[in-house]
DNA sequence: CCAATTCGTACTCTTTTGGTACTATATAAG
DNA sequence: CTTATATAGTACCAAAAGAGTACGAATTGG
């Protein structure tokens, strides 16, 4: 079954738990510990998934003693494409995008080679236009 | 990285090359040992993806001597969720979907609960508008 | 009956994913 | 300067999923 993983799963539960907060309460750094508090969700694995996201600058790291996460950007600017390619790598619905790299196997009796480029530009246009904050309706 | 299986790989190759049979030459059944010869793929795999495609009634299958498959509707009617439901089984990014299976294990913490379904939406309905024949552009 | 062909299931091997642990680095406070 | 508190990075192991294969049952035409 085609789905996402559960990585990408939390990270999103974790980003609607900072959403909540920031907008709440005007604090501006949150640790790993509180959101795994917060989350119910266990501590290391938060704090992997937040690192992930680190990366993507989809949220901001500070070091150091009262140091923590925080969003970078509005919860309607955060589209569900960025997220997954933080936490799963790039979207790419198979090996054969484009032809410059090694394709499948069968590349050289493959009747469909370098056609696959309608479906993943399909694929993630659709998931560019759905927003962290459409994936939060009726939460509050 | 979130991708579509081989499964699903060999079975728009499969059915691309027996699109191009079924245009070029007016034969109707075709047998497994032949596609497989025809797509170089293992035959025991190619038998293994026709009888997925066969069961959603994508392709129609014929038994005994002589038997073998044949296409059930015109490439631009075949869209890739069909073929990806076949193979990899529903699409949902998310056991979440709906509010009456067992959701993921914190449900009861999760702020989203239920909420995925515009993500789900968006994905199937631009897997929907891209078919076949699409796929084969720039094959003949 | 016999040959050809699909159907269904079950098994094994490999790859990927999920989760955890450990160490290094950075920063604020005393 | 030292210490406490955080994040950063890497590496590792177990569990799950996926891919491929094998074998026997069922069906049809000659
Ligand atoms: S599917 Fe990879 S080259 Fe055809
Ligand atoms: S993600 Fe499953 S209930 Fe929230």
């Amino acid at each position: 079954m085609i789905k996402l993983s559960k990585m990408t799963d939390y990270a999103v539960v974790i980003l609607a738990d900072m959403a909540e907060r920031q907008n709440a309460e005007k604090i501006e750094q949150t640790s790993a510990t509180v959101i795994a508090q917060s989350t119910k969700l266990p501590e290391p694995t938060v704090s992997k998934v937040l690192k992930l996201l680190a990366r993507q600058n989809i949220i901001n790291s500070t070091r150091g003693a009262a140091g923590g996460y925080s969003l970078n950007k509005a919860p309607d600017q955060i589209n569900m494409a960025h997220v997954i390619t933080a936490t799963d790598g790039p979207i790419a619905l198979t090996a054969c995008v484009d032809e410059s790299t090694e394709c499948c196997d069968r590349a050289q009796n493959c009747s469909i080679k370098g056609q696959w480029n309608p479906l993943n530009r399909a694929m993630i246009s659709a998931l560019e236009n759905v927003s962290l904050s459409e994936m939060m309706r009726g939460t509050r």
